[in-house]
DNA sequence: GTCAGCACTCAGTACAATGGAGTGCCAACG
DNA sequence: CGTTGGCACTCCATTGTACTGAGTGCTGAC
């Protein structure tokens, strides 16, 4: 229409990489006047917003500028204006400070790392939950990789004339099975033999370090049930068994987004675990903490953003915990809830592995 | 209104307990079409049904009487007829035979257990989805219940100086393990014969059979770290350890409603654990395989209907598989895939154990 | 008992009119 | 020159009305 007017400005050169102060102010208060309320801000809304004390007709010049420069956008004309991803991507590289967590869910993070026991599944599940409840996003969490972690104890366990259990247990406290079909009958004290030759072998190596080969013990028969449990091993130590994923709240997509058919696909690919440790993993590698929209390849949540904080055990990466959540999403209280959830599960683990 | 009307009835008694062929034929129809269509049925679509040979006002006395009776129900006075919860049943329990899976599914199912193997968990969790691809409902899978499993294998493994790992390896195939805090240091071979004393004691034993006092090994120390152990091993009998549930195919329900609030409330259901299990336990244990609409106490899930079979493991129900899904779901498939599901799980299950 | 015919009901759709929130533009002001 | 009040304009959302059509209940005839 009247493109020809944008002769005061000074070319068509690239989006500013900053915005003056109060166009910086304004777009902070429609980001979160519209995170709170779903709905399109108008000018009038923002009269008294922080760091704006002017009126509502420069207001509107300012967001025109705002939408021209990509961060902001219309859904009709005579509404008022939503954040695009390039404006919420602004808002969280400059205008969320690191901010903390409110009393009351600091409170609940405190109460539930001091009252975390038992098994390491059970509470990276019950920690999804917790990040889940604290943000109103679905929660993910990663646990710890356990492909660099050392052998600590090789058993075998017999459970059936010719079918026997594989028992490893890692350094970090996980333990890893697998069932072995046995040739033919092989009596307890074999097995035992078998688990200490084994066990001589490998106990102190990672599994993909296992050397699968191995010499003879003296004893055919023992040999063979070696064999069975090196390729056991393999097995194990083989991409397979993969990072274990624990979701927690995707009800929250439900009442994240009125349309049916969006709450349908993102929990289509919440179901694919894959995908979803491809996605934490790609975030974290491209050194972001927030990806929003179209940021991550991953098509079907376009309309979604997500938050990836590491987890840190002993100085070492060793898992993620994530947050799925709407693109206008509460991302303050989300990256402060990742962060602390993050780190006090950090030390929860380095604790445990002392 | 025409209350008075009733004259022709012989009073107002309770129900007749079975309905003739034709009233049969049209609830019949009127189900099925309305499986397939999610829409109200109307009594011309009717007059081509197999068993219905009259036409459409003769359906529409009969589908009144229907109504009238309780089978049947009217969004509003102009449209067709939809089923009722007691609709339902009665077809689920009198026109519903035992029914096959379709050529389809069966290569799939076949499929997918002549290439079962591994860890049970990852099995379960598997299985839970091949469930939900077949029926396009959500699937939920509960293992076997370890509380009468007996104990094959106890040991324990140092992880730091004071932290020990107690890995209980059950008859059944099951590992669990236990993180034990050791009041002070204990060497490798303390650990190992304080293992072997609580094996002693433990082998062959469930684990809520397990009693808690145990003899002195000579050796106070030993002695201090098989009382951790012990105590360690009434945890995991504790019902704290519960039966483990495998949810595949969530997304399934956002497909079967357009209410976003029906599926809000519906998956908030799913991530409990505890509810669902009880759920299909209560369901099974009144004898029944499928519950529909208000008949399982649960009120969110009013508008779902829910499928459930029993995993039989040498003689002896051991899991369940269940299907959740909107009320008007597809009862002959998911009966057909519930039960050879569970059939093959069972039989899947009874071969590892040999 | 079954059926064709008929009057009736009512959700859904289409269409116009209205109200209002919000905008862009402009002239005036400090 | 940036800011502001004023104003005309746009367009969604709501309301009201009329119409259509699928489906019903009823009735009298076979």
């Amino acid at each position: 229409m009247n493109a020809t007017d944008d002769s005061r400005h000074p070319g068509p050169g690239p989006e500013p990489l900053d915005l003056d102060a109060r166009k910086s102010a304004i777009l902070n208060a429609v980001v979160t006047e519209y995170i709170g309320s779903a709905q399109p801000v108008g000018s009038q809304h923002l009269t008294d917003a922080p760091g704006v004390s002017v009126s509502s007709a420069t207001i509107r010049a300012d967001m025109a500028a705002l939408e021209r420069e990509g961060y902001l956008a219309q859904p009709h004309t005579s509404a008022g204006r939503i954040p695009t991803d390039k404006g919420y991507r602004f808002f969280v590289d400059h205008l969320v400070g690191p901010g903390a967590l409110d009393p009351v869910g600091r409170q609940q993070v405190r109460q539930f790392f001091d009252h975390a026991h038992g098994e390491i599944e059970s509470m990276l599940e019950r920690t999804s939950g917790l990040l889940s409840d604290l943000t109103d996003c679905t929660a993910m969490v990663v646990g710890p990789s356990h492909e660099s972690s050392t052998v600590r104890s090789v058993q075998l366990v017999g459970l059936g004339p010719r079918l026997a259990l594989l028992v490893v247990v890692l350094a970090d406290g996980a333990v890893q099975k697998q069932s072995l079909d046995l040739p033919e009958d092989v009596d307890e004290e074999r097995l035992g033999d078998a688990a200490r030759h084994l066990a001589a072998h490998v106990v102190g190596l990672a599994l993909p370090q296992i050397d699968t080969r191995l010499g003879t013990s003296g004893d055919p028969m023992t040999d063979v049930v070696v064999a069975v449990g090196l390729e056991g091993l393999r097995h194990l130590g083989s991409a397979e068994a993969g990072d274990q994923l624990f979701v927690g709240g995707s009800s929250h997509m439900a009442a994240a987004f009125d349309a049916v058919e969006t709450v349908r696909s993102v929990l289509t690919i919440l179901e694919q675990q894959l995908v979803v440790v491809t996605l934490l993993r790609d975030v974290l590698d491209r050194g972001l903490s927030v990806a929003i929209g179209t940021e991550h390849g991953v098509e079907p949540l376009a309309s979604c953003a997500v938050v990836v904080m590491p987890v840190w055990v002993d100085g070492e990466i060793t898992g993620t915990v994530g947050l799925l959540g709407p693109t206008r999403m509460n991302y303050p209280q989300a990256l402060a809830a990742a962060r602390v959830v993050g780190n006090r599960l950090g030390q929860s683990l380095s604790e445990a592995r002392r």
